[in-house]
DNA sequence: ATGCGGACCTGTTAGC
DNA sequence: TGCTAACAGGTCCGCA
């Protein structure tokens, strides 16, 4: 499920019952994620105290005094909250259990997520050195990607899907943003004007914050059982929508297949 | 440096 | 009803 939104989302419903508390137990039933998890992660982090819940594009990230956790949820990953004595399912990996007994659940089926631990600077992590900015934030504007863009062949949907471009736009809000921004998803990124992706990159913010207030009201209860969302759903103009009507000018909306990824456009709206 | 395809996994759904 | 194939919200890696 995760894209920016939901792990944002997700960060903000941890959060309250986490933040300063201390680790007292570290389960992992399976190590076989993403990349093995750390072999170090249940002695280093018991006892620790969770200082900071904090976001670097799809990462989520656990700091303490002697390092951080870092845990991406990948295809199918979910973070939940649980109260003590509850059920433990096929794919729940690991829990880390805080003084107070709550448990911090990672649950992942397709195992592409990951759950790491990391000592020194975070920053320099292999897999968030070389991030591209926030989309949310100021360091994402349209010069930045007009600038980066320059000379590149690949398609603006490709591009701007490269988290060493800019971090948290998945497949959803990429043919989200690029239908609001009137833009073809197959257009060569270096063949955009500046004007373009102004535009373009008022949109990838405005849909991202729409999507994260969404989440914001229909997951807040991360301590209950029922975490699955769809509050999005209602939202998109595109995705999962191929031959449908275009909301704008009813031209049947066409799916294709760019970079393995499902795409989907109007052919009338985006040039 | 950029671009592309393959790889990692399981669960759900569409089609025969 | 049952089997098989295709597809799913991510993204790193290796090779051209």
């Amino acid at each position: 499920m995760p894209e920016l939104p939901e792990v944002e989302t997700t960060r903000n419903g941890i959060s309250p019952y986490i933040h300063n508390k201390v680790v007292t137990g570290v389960i992992v039933r399976q190590t076989n994620l993403r990349w093995p998890v750390s072999p170090d992660l249940v002695t280093s982090l018991l006892g620790q105290k969770i200082e900071e819940v904090d976001r670097r594009g799809k990462y989520l990230l656990l700091k303490t005094q002697a390092g951080t956790v870092i845990i991406h949820l990948g295809m199918s990953g979910s973070l939940r909250i649980l109260q003590p004595n509850n059920n433990v399912g096929k794919h729940d990996h690991v829990d880390i259990v805080f003084e107070d007994q709550i448990t911090l659940r990672f649950t992942d089926p397709r195992r592409f997520g990951c759950v790491l631990w990391n000592e020194g600077n975070i920053n320099k992590h292999p897999l968030l050195a070389k991030l591209g900015p926030e989309p949310m934030s100021d360091d994402l504007t349209p010069a930045y990607l007009h600038t980066k863009s320059r000379l590149r062949k690949s398609s603006i949907k490709v591009f701007i899907m490269d988290s060493h471009i800019v971090v948290g736009v998945g497949n959803i809000y990429a043919n989200e943003a690029l239908y609001e921004a009137g833009i073809h998803p197959k257009r060569a990124a270096g063949r955009i004007s500046l004007a373009r992706y102004k535009k373009l990159t008022d949109s990838i913010k405005k849909i991202l914050r729409q999507a994260i207030d969404a989440g914001g009201t229909t997951l807040r209860d991360f301590t209950g059982s029922d975490g699955q969302p769809g509050y999005f759903k209602q939202s998109l103009r595109v995705y999962g929508r191929g031959g449908e009507a275009c909301d704008f000018c009813e031209t049947p909306l066409t799916e294709i297949r760019l970079g393995q990824r499902s795409t989907v456009y109007c052919t009338q709206c985006q040039r």
